[in-house]
DNA sequence: GTAATTCTGCAACGGTCACTGCACAATGGA
DNA sequence: TCCATTGTGCAGTGACCGTTGCAGAATTAC
């Protein structure tokens, strides 16, 4: 039993997914509305009425992007299926390399780098997604938390924590200005051997 | 001597800071022409005159951030005076941390933020900013090739300067979210482990 | 003084921005 | 068939974008 009144004449999923490609690629300022309809193939009118605003539409994108498998899900599902936290981080930080060097796809993480560079109407969005990445930091914080015996209780787990996400952080900015997959897991290498360092460290 | 004609009414020097300022703080397409002429106290038609376009005008900002003491000087200074290679590297991160958490400046590293996503017409500003990373790369590069003995023959020099780079990079997004000096220096202790690590591991 | 040169304030330029009012189209239910 | 509801195309809204033409102001050289 579908809704009253006309139908939607378009794939509203298929339209977000085209927004978000587009978000991703340049971010949010930089790219119109009209670039966006144009790539959704559907009227200004219709964006609207289906999303809302711009900055709605934004939004919705990032969430796609957070839940979509092969993309924001990657932390996520490393933190969780990883059998230890030294596993764990270094999943976190090789699969989301994956992606961001990713030839198919723009280039980094889409909530490190849509949104860094704001004029002051639209400082919202980039505080949305400053509480995301704080969101991903809390979460890596939580799986060392986690990792009963594993970690020296001596160890500064917001210190190890921060250092992981400075390098997430620091592979996405690599990987836009053209590093390589390869590259990006040499630096990878050379960061667990850091972890490795903290933790030898102090016990 | 002064040059015939109309005498420049204001500080050229000064208003180019405040604009430097203002760029730094929020990115270059997010800055108005407007802003500008307000922050820097000038009307439009004496910033075109003095500066060109907008674009030349972040240009010489980028270039006034590169060359100022305490700001865009430190990661090269840092690596001609430091001992050693490991400690050209650790002067880097921390001497730039300094300046990333600032409380009196804009947050995290101008080369690093203020272009990372622009439209279409302004390609060339984010490839400008772009080429300053890489040649900050270079430069770290050379820095170890440098460092004769000190680094194990079979060391990667690319993979530990990209390594260096990347928690570079990592620190900017940090201090942008509001990461504090102390827990910066803190994620520099770990990555200096990283460093000795990969160091280790080779030898 | 006059000419040459440079800078500045004013008032605009065409273009694009995000967004919307309105008439009409397309559906479901009575 | 007629109504209620929702989506869509068109044509615009006012605001702001970066930029500039022009007249006049301020200086040096003569």
């Amino acid at each position: 039993m579908p809704a009253p009144g006309r139908p939607r004449g378009f794939d509203r999923d298929a339209a977000l997914r085209s927004a978000l490609r587009l978000f991703w690629e340049r971010g949010y300022e930089a790219v119109s509305i009209s670039e966006l309809t144009e790539a959704m193939g559907i009227g200004a009118r219709s964006l609207y009425t289906a999303f809302g605003c711009k900055e709605e539409l934004f939004r919705e994108a990032v969430e796609l992007y957070g839940c979509t498998p092969g993309l924001g899900t990657a932390t996520e599902r490393a933190l969780e299926t990883a059998p230890s936290a030294r596993a764990a981080i270094e999943a976190m930080l090789r699969d989301n390399a994956e992606i961001y060097a990713d030839p198919e796809s723009p280039r980094g993480c889409m909530v490190v780098l849509s949104a860094t560079n704001v004029s002051a109407d639209n400082e919202s969005v980039r505080l949305f997604l400053e509480q995301r990445r704080r969101a991903v930091g809390e979460s890596v914080r939580a799986r060392l938390a986690a990792a009963e015996g594993e970690i020296p209780a001596c160890a500064d787990l917001d210190a190890l924590a921060d250092y992981a996400m400075t390098v997430l952080f620091g592979l996405s900015v690599q990987a836009k200005d053209g590093a390589s997959v390869a590259g990006l897991h040499k630096v990878i290498d050379a960061a667990m051997l850091g972890w490795d360092g903290m933790i030898r460290a102090c016990a």
